[in-house]
Order: structure tokens, then sequence, then C-alpha cells
DNA sequence: TGTTATGGCATGAAAATCCATTGTATCCCT
DNA sequence: AGGGATACAATGGATTTTCATGCCATAACA
């Protein structure tokens, strides 16, 4: 049930003007060990203003939770609906993109616009998954713990802004 | 459940202009029997002004251990954010290190500075983990037991400081 | 034919790897 | 027990490789 390799680490890389990024290397090296798969796939994050990110051995692992979580479940039609609900923001509301072999993605204009993506674009990983952020908003959260915004922070000051 | 070897032992290594650091040869022998990896974790201690330190199959095992948490809290909107938060500092906040065929990593610019360390870092077993310190601040802190301080005293009178 | 997407290449910076030296503890032989 | 030889650990320096990213060539399309 568990994934082995774990996504951790922080980035923060450049957006160019057709919306390319380069996945930081280290991430990418986690899904190449999860699966032979060279790409990953995008949702808006459920609670933050960001996306969230992972490769297709996360998808399928996603679509057995919850499958089970069906079967558990008493029938209840507001669980079906609950059901229905959230297998369609897991697969329709997601877009999988791969990434070239400098490790380069286009952001899908849709992502771009629904994690408010500008120039700059702050990796975050967290374990099964990892997140894509733009910078400012995250600093702007006042859900986000103070020491994870030092890390924006220090990130920010190492490309000299 | 539990992890059958353990950290113990004190050392003050030197840490050179790049923030290049051996990693004391009796703690590199712990992380090799735990697992085949030659990496470890860094990551801003909880309380004190050190860093914490632990090898892949303990990060592992902290994963599951939130996973759980989730899963047998009802899932209020409370719990779903306390969860994510946890999450990002497990592993956002953290970074993975690989040390050399002599034992060596380099200390990450940011986590030098979480930590305080500059030119010598005293490693201390702690069980599970193993912490690493600026000895200069761990001598400073007056949560730190007279006899723990003893030990950095007579780590730094060995190297003639 | 102008415009936009996509793959490949070039570059500079940063990081991983290798080699060499020193110091220290350990072993072995006499 | 002394003395030398040996192995391993720590550290300094240099070299090679990788990464992120800008740029260009080619291809698709309007």
């Amino acid at each position: 049930m568990a994934l082995e390799h774990l996504f951790q680490g922080s980035a923060l890389n450049a957006v160019d003007a057709k919306g390319r990024v380069s996945i930081p290397a280290f991430l990418r090296s986690v899904i190449e060990r999860r699966g032979d798969a060279r790409t990953i796939t995008l949702a808006k994050h459920e609670a933050f203003p960001c996306l969230s990110a992972y490769d297709p051995a996360y998808a399928a692992l996603k679509h057995v939770k919850l499958e089970r979580l069906l079967e558990k479940e008493e029938t209840s039609a507001a669980a079906q609906l609950e059901y229905q609900q959230r297998n369609l923001m897991a697969f329709a509301a997601t877009e999988e993109v791969p990434y070239d072999s400098s490790g380069r993605i286009v952001l899908p204009p849709m992502m771009r616009r629904k994690g408010g993506i500008e120039g700059l674009a702050l990796f975050l990983g967290t374990g099964e998954t990892f997140q894509i952020w733009n910078p400012t908003l995250l600093l702007k959260d006042d859900r986000i713990p103070e020491d994870l915004k030092d890390i924006a922070r220090f990130r920010l000051e190492e490309r000299g802004l």
C-alpha cells in the first residue's frame, strides 16, 4: 500500500514565457524509481492555492484507495454521491503532462491559472506527492507554518530576489 | 515498527569552506545496517537550535505514522489542515543528501543557516535519529544538561581548542 | 507565410566524484 | 612491551558530471 520512495525537499525554478518549467532532478528521480514513466499528473490542490502533482504510480494508488472507501461505506445515496464527486475530481479535473529529455514540462494554461503560477514555481515535496506554488501566494497564506515560509524566502534570496 | 539499530555516541568534525563534513563512521554504520541507502535527511530540530538527521528508513516510518494518524481522525477540516501542515514540515522542510565513498556530505546552505553551523559540527546520537550542533550554541543553551556540555568541552579540547 | 508548439543543443553554474595526504588507532612480530 | 607496519578515518584539493535554462531549428497549423 505504501510507496517506497518519497518526495522531499524544495526548489525554486523559473517559468518561461511559454510556460515551460524544469522539474527538479531530485523529484524526477523519485518518479523514475517508482515506475518507468516520465510524466506527471497535475491537479488543483484541494485546500491550498497551488497545484498538486504526482506520478502515474500514485494515480493508480489513489484510484484503489477510492474504490476501497466505496466498498467500506454503506451504500447510501450520500456516500455514492461523494464517491462520484471525488472520482471526477481525481481523474477528470487533472492533466497528465510528459517531461522531455531535459526534464521540462509545459504547464497547461488551465493549470497555470488554477495554481496562480507566474514567473517562478516553488516545488515542495510532501511524501507521496509534491506541490507547485507561486511563492508569493505561499508567503501570503496564513495557514502555512512560518518555518516553511522561511524556506520560500531563502529560495528567493538564493536567486537574488 | 521500532528500529533495531540505534544511533549513539558523539564526535566533533570540521566543516570546510564548501560546507563539507565527514559523517562519523560509527553513525554511518548504523545507517547502513538499517537499510542499503547512503543518504541522510536533514531537518531543523523542532526545539533546539541544531539540525536533526536520520536515514531513509526512519523517514518512511515517520510518513506511515502520519498517514495512520489521518485515517484514525475524523475528517474534520481542522484535522485535515493539521495533517497538511505536518506533512509539509516533514518533507518540504527537509533535504536529503548523499554521502560519498569517504563518508562526507555537503551541508546545504539553507540547513547550514538553520542549524547555525559554522566551522565545527558536533554529532550526537539520540537513538532513532542523531543531531548536528554548532558546539558553541550547545554550550550556550541552558536546557542542555551539564554532563552533556562536558562531552562537548572534551571534544573541543581533543582538538586543542 | 507568419505564428505558435516542441524537440534538440549550448552554456555557465553548481554538485557529485575522484585522488592525495595526514593523522590515529590497531595488529602483529619479535 | 616496544616498534613497525597496516588499515581506516578525516580532510584538502582538483576534476568531471549533471542541472537548469536560454537559444535555435524544425515542425504543425492557421
